[in-house]
DNA sequence: AAAGACTAGTTTGCGCCACAAACTAGTTTA
DNA sequence: TAAACTAGTTTGTGGCGCAAACTAGTCTTT
């Protein structure tokens, strides 16, 4: 079996981006997590954090619910399904890269 | 055991660019390559395999011999050591993510 | 009571870079 | 001898990731 290496290149850049894809892995694997908990958990400015979380809401792979923790704002953010599903194939995706060249 | 996200952050953008990650893939699984192969291997345009060659050759990872097959110029690709190592690293350094969220 | 520091983000601006298109240089064909 | 082909390299530009600056509210200190 031969890869098809030209669908490598199309690798979802969304998810591909490290931070964006620390970010999935790290909402994969929780219920949901706040904006400060990433934060701290992936090492991202507030800015950077900020832009990639906006990115993949739009994408629709995450959903980002405002509330409040006492008088201080509070975003919970948790993965879709769709995202789910996104970052599974993608996952899925890369193996095949590497079970090629194990 | 918890993955430490910020160390995925600092994934080598080097080789974690599709185009490059297709071609290290591919250098990584056999002897060498040359230009052409490369191209209809990957899908890559002349150009894009040219610029993407230049960076790798510049970091080492990569040797390029510009040979010639009759009269026509024939390049000449192969991974280098320290290419083969930077690209199990990464490989590794994805596996962490992925063992992370399975 | 008001200045300064802190929480929790968002917006802006710059610099890099991946990609396509244009170009170079030699060769073969009609 | 002009057009088409081989095998690349160079150029231009749009998009995007990142840091820094900004917004808006709260707490503290004096």
């Amino acid at each position: 079996m031969t890869t098809d290496y030209r669908l490598l290149l199309e690798l979802e850049r969304l998810i591909h981006e490290p931070a964006r894809l620390v970010i999935m892995a790290i909402l994969y694997t929780v219920e949901s997590a706040d904006f400060v908990y990433l934060m701290h958990e992936t090492g991202l400015t507030q800015g950077n954090l900020s832009s990639h979380l906006a990115k993949l809401e739009e994408a629709g792979y995450i959903r980002l619910e405002k509330t409040f923790n006492g008088k201080f704002p509070r975003t919970l953010c948790q993965q879709t399904e769709v995202g789910r599903l996104a970052f599974e194939a993608y996952r899925a995706h890369l193996r095949l890269l590497f079970e090629e060249s194990s």
